[in-house]
RNA sequence: GCGGGUGUGGUGAAAUUGGUAGACACGCUAGACUUAGGAUCUAGUGCCGCGAGGCUUGGGGGUUCGAGUCCCUCCACCCGCACCA
């Protein structure tokens, strides 16, 4: 019997099923491992080869950290409520949670097929009830929080009112930066309903009037990190500013937190650079310059203050409030104009086209030192969104205000002295500052604290942090995600269980469930379909009071924001997750996934993290203490050229002779890159009488990386390569072909490698005449050495994660028992253990068959033994006073006076050394052996 | 423009972190066994050269006895952000 991988894996996958070896208990005397995969959208195109690589390198970690004594949480589930389930649903009327469970089906089967570890008891989905209970449950109490900043902490909104009864908000100004002071006597006084708006003004889960990103196409308002290059991240639709009643998350009081406690995270440089990025951390300061003829101000934030002598201009976002207000009567038309050429333009042709443009108001601001006019200005390059929605141009120091300048002919004020030469603007720090009063000759370090506390002893600004990070839109006018758990009286948003709601015991009820509908139309107003069911929407309390429940439901990073606790006690009613079982679980240890939610789901879950740590409900406050980033396996398409106009088709070799036209073709119907003709016209009706233009006689296709997807036809599919080649062989190759974080293209070809290894490697097991031949005879030294060689080296990679370079030692290892005809129990045993977390099938059925009781599974990894594995000597080069002479051989590990005399007594050494005085020995990062004679 | 990353045979890639570059595999060439092979095994395979030998890790320069690895500089490609004041 050859290697069958067919009937060993699945005689292994029964053997799993009846044993139950995947079983996972929460079990505090034993350390733990917890090691996550960014969980599936199950979507319905199923599972391609690319996405498993993640999958199976933490498969193949979480293997071997089991077998080396760990109790080890690998858990899957689903992401399963979210847009394009419910597009389809538009288009073909089957409801979102049929196709749904007919997807995660699929999935399951799929990575049943490779052979993954997962305690399927503890699969978590994000659209069951059970699980979207907490997820209501988790934003009741980011809805019932605020974010003290004395304390830098999430707390009650009860302590909240007790300071405002106390002492009003003098200590703790309003987050979104309105200036509101609110005194305790006014709080005193207020009406119910007003203090639950000054409430919802700190709230980190708040409704708000505000702009967000509306996708019409889509029919819902999208979050910043779901709109990329002014267009719609799924489906790649157009996107506006409109301003709507929404949900928020108050992710920008988490700002500061967020940056700092990336340093203590085990993330790739570029993963954090794109959070700080996101984050947009900026310090400086922010000041009030006075208008002239009126009494209002106009504030600025600049990180460059210490430039405020070079202001030559002011520069107002087209929607700034002020515009309005203090342009001279004189100029309205020019700027009304421009106004309605900015609306005009989409967000974007704004960002495509970069140009110049802007208008005059015809008012003034004052430079608040020297008394200056400045012409104040508005421009689409100010961006109302970010900082105060206006600057002070710095023309000889930055470089747009620079180009601004030019293209208006505003003159530009010298600070930098002669290194300012009117051509290019000065950012370098370390320039000495000109024509700038009292800080003139000071660098930018220097002038900084100066005009600083010169601005605010003047009361005319302050110091001022300011981020890009913006608050998270939380509404979705959308029917497949969680129902908000809040209710309205009178307009007013009230919380499912507050008292005020009046609801009975029975709606006081989490989860709110989902109702089931047929129409997935949205309702009035721009409304979600929810809206719809008026029986569902309308509810009386106990009062008799008519309340309406919120019809928008969450975004797809609501659930996805906190699964990885659920796991660690998934069937919990009356909690999110039990304290002991968070506390024993912790942090993931390990986290694997894709690039792209970077700053999505990444950053929600770390907030959400911090949330719940804040008010104890766990016992840490970062969620992924390593983050893995596997490369994208892209798609490798072939092509075929049809001369225009005929359906005659040239090899790739003669194309250029034509005219012809490039057509993907099924990758499946081409043997490397030689097209199976019969196969290609039975492809599609249309081919069926193509003819062709061959040379050499075989019609050769072009190729071209690139993604991975349906409409390329470069999809290959794990099943197809698991029911060719095996499970085994399948994982061993997505390993084989590189590091794990490195993306490549898809390339079957060199599969057969790795299933030769594993024929070969059950050729040490089995003989085709002789039957099973393993032995039970004292192993020799030489096989002691490859095997204790290769687990030695194996371990190390495993740990580091350098899979591939594993693989290749699995192959080296049983090319050299296969040289050395070994079959020995004592050699095979380990081995089969060493090779079960990367191919747990092979390793298991051969594990039951050298007579083992248990599973392999459960098995310890074997134990390397240095007397087998220290290489003995090394040739390193002696250099005598810095110049290479002679090599001698020395023992990795020798001991240093040794090595001493070894050296001298060399004749070749001797030689160069012959009558001068030894100075000493040097020894190069331990190594290299220098000599320094006299 | 800014930030991060990568450049090594025909291909995917290794390199004990400054110590014999190209492990391992694909592919290719020859051969053996075979009715046959897309099974298996053996040998060869970075480039130039008949050869001795020489050259070689994107280009150039440097440090070092010694550089794929460290420093400077230029080039190319990939990913992220992009009027963020």
């Amino acid at each position: 019997m050859e290697y069958n991988f067919k009937k060993t894996e699945q005689q292994s996958k029964q053997f799993w099923k009846e044993q139950k070896v995947y079983k996972v208990e929460n079990d505090p005397s034993r350390r733990k491992y917890y090691v996550l995969d960014m969980f599936p959208y199950p979507s319905g195109a199923g599972l391609h080869v690319g996405h498993p690589l993640g999958y199976i390198a933490s498969d193949i970690f979480a293997r071997f950290k089991t077998m080396k004594g760990y109790n080890v949480l690998h858990p899957m589930g689903f992401d399963a409520f979210g847009l394009p389930a419910e597009q389809y649903a538009l288009e073909t009327g089957q409801h979102p949670a049929v196709t749904t469970e007919k997807n995660i089906a699929r999935y399951k089967e799929q990575l049943d097929n490779s052979g993954f570890n997962y305690d399927w008891a503890r699969e978590v989905r994000t659209s069951d009830p059970a699980y979207y209970k907490w997820t209501q449950w988790i934003f009741l109490q980011l809805f019932e929080s605020w974010f003290n900043r004395s304390t830098q902490k999430a707390e009650p909104v009860s302590t909240l009112i007790a300071i405002l009864k106390k002492e009003g908000n003098s200590h703790h100004p309003l987050p979104s930066g309105k200036e509101r002071l609110i005194t305790a006597e006014e709080w005193q006084n207020a009406t119910g309903s007003e203090r639950r708006n000054i409430l919802m003004e700190y709230r980190l889960a708040y409704l708000d009037y505000a702009e967000v990103w509306w996708c019409e196409a889509l029919g819902t308002v999208l979050a910043n990190d779901e709109v990329i290059n002014g267009v719609s991240e799924r489906g790649g639709h157009p996107v506006e500013k409109k301003k709507m009643r929404q949900w928020f998350l108050r992710i920008t009081e988490y700002a500061d937190r967020l940056t700092s406690s990336l340093n203590d995270l085990d993330w790739s440089e570029a993963m954090k650079e794109m959070q700080k990025n996101w984050i947009g951390k900026s310090e400086g300061a922010s000041v009030l310059f006075d208008i002239q003829g009126s009494d209002k101000k106009l504030e600025v934030f600049t990180t460059r203050p210490d430039t405020i002598f070079g202001v030559d201009f002011m520069v107002l976002a087209p929607e700034h409030e002020l515009v309005n207000e203090i342009t001279a009567n004189t100029d309205k038309n020019t700027v009304e104009e421009y106004i309605t050429y900015v609306k005009s333009r989409s967000e974007r042709e704004r960002m495509m086209e970069k140009k110049i443009s802007g208008a005059f108001t015809g008012a003034y601001a004052v430079h608040p030192f020297n008394g200056k006019s400045i012409p104040i200005w508005i421009s689409e390059y100010v961006l109302a969104g970010y900082g105060t929605g206006a600057i002070m141009a710095v023309p000889s120091g930055d470089e747009r205000d620079f180009a601004f300048a030019q293209h208006f002919n505003i003159p530009v004020t010298n600070i930098f002295g002669e290194q300012f030469n009117g051509e290019g603007v000065i950012t370098d720090k370390n320039i000495p500052l000109h024509n700038s009063d009292f800080i003139n000759g000071l660098n930018a370090q220097e002038a900084l604290p100066v005009i600083l506390s010169e601005i605010e002893s003047k009361g005319i600004g302050k110091r001022k942090i300011n981020y890009k990070l913006r608050d998270a839109g939380f509404s979705r006018q959308r029917y497949w995600g969680e129902p908000f758990p809040i209710v309205y009286k009178n307009g007013i948003p009230y919380a499912i269980n507050e008292p005020e709601a009046a609801l009975t015991e029975e709606q006081q009820q989490l989860p709110v469930t989902l109702p089931h509908i047929e129409n997935y139309k949205p309702g009035p107003q721009g409304e979600g379909p929810l809206a719809n069911i008026s029986e569902w929407v309308t509810l009386t309390n106990t009062k008799g009071e008519t309340l309406k429940r919120e019809t928008n439901t969450m975004p797809g990073y609501a659930g996805s924001s906190w699964y990885f606790l659920r796991y660690m006690n998934p069937a919990n009613d009356t909690t999110f997750a039990d304290r002991n079982a968070t506390d024993y679980w912790n942090q993931v240890d390990l986290y694997i996934g894709g690039t792209e939610h970077a700053v999505g789901h990444l950053l929600y879950s770390r907030m959400w993290t911090k949330v719940l740590s804040d008010l104890g409900w766990i016992g840490f406050d970062e969620p992924f203490k390593k983050l893995l980033n596997q490369g994208m396996i892209g798609g490798n398409s072939r092509l075929v050229y049809r001369i225009s106009g005929t359906q005659q088709f040239v090899s790739a070799g003669l194309k250029d002779k034509y005219t012809t036209d490039a057509i993907h073709v099924d990758v499946n119907i081409v043997d490397g890159v030689e097209l199976d003709i019969d196969k290609f016209k039975s492809w599609r009706e249309e081919y069926r009488n193509a003819t062709f233009i061959l040379e050499d006689g075989r019609y050769i296709c072009g190729t071209l990386l690139e993604k991975m997807s349906k409409r390329y036809y470069n999809v290959v599919n794990p099943d197809d390569i698991i029911g060719q080649y095996g499970a085994d062989t399948f994982r061993m190759y997505e390993m084989f072909l590189g590091p794990v974080e490195m993306g490549k293209p898809w390339d079957t070809k060199g599969i057969e490698g790795v299933h030769r290894f594993l024929k070969k490697f059950w050729r040490l097991f089995y003989d085709e005449q002789q039957g099973w031949i393993v032995t039970d005879g004292e192993p020799a030294e030489n096989e002691l050495k490859a095997m204790h060689k290769s687990i030695k080296k194996i371990e190390s990679d495993t740990g580091k994660l350098a899979l591939n370079t594993a693989v290749s030692q699995f192959m080296i290892c049983v090319n050299e028992l296969s040289d050395m005809h070994c079959h020995k129990r004592h050699i095979l045993d380990p081995l089969v253990r060493l090779i079960a977390p990367y191919a747990p099938h092979i390793a298991e059925f051969l594990w039951q068959q050298l007579g083992h009781s248990g599973s392999v599974v459960h098995a310890a990894f074997p134990q390397w033994e240095e007397q087998y594995v220290t290489e003995n000597t090394k040739r390193y080069p002696v250099a005598i006073n810095g110049k290479a002479r002679t090599e001698m051989e020395f023992a990795l590990d020798a001991d240093p006076a040794r090595i001493e005399t070894e050296v001298l007594a060399n004749p070749a050494v001797q030689k160069w050394t012959e009558g001068k005085e030894i100075k000493k020995f040097i020894y190069v990062k331990g190594k290299m052996l220098n000599v320094v004679v006299g």
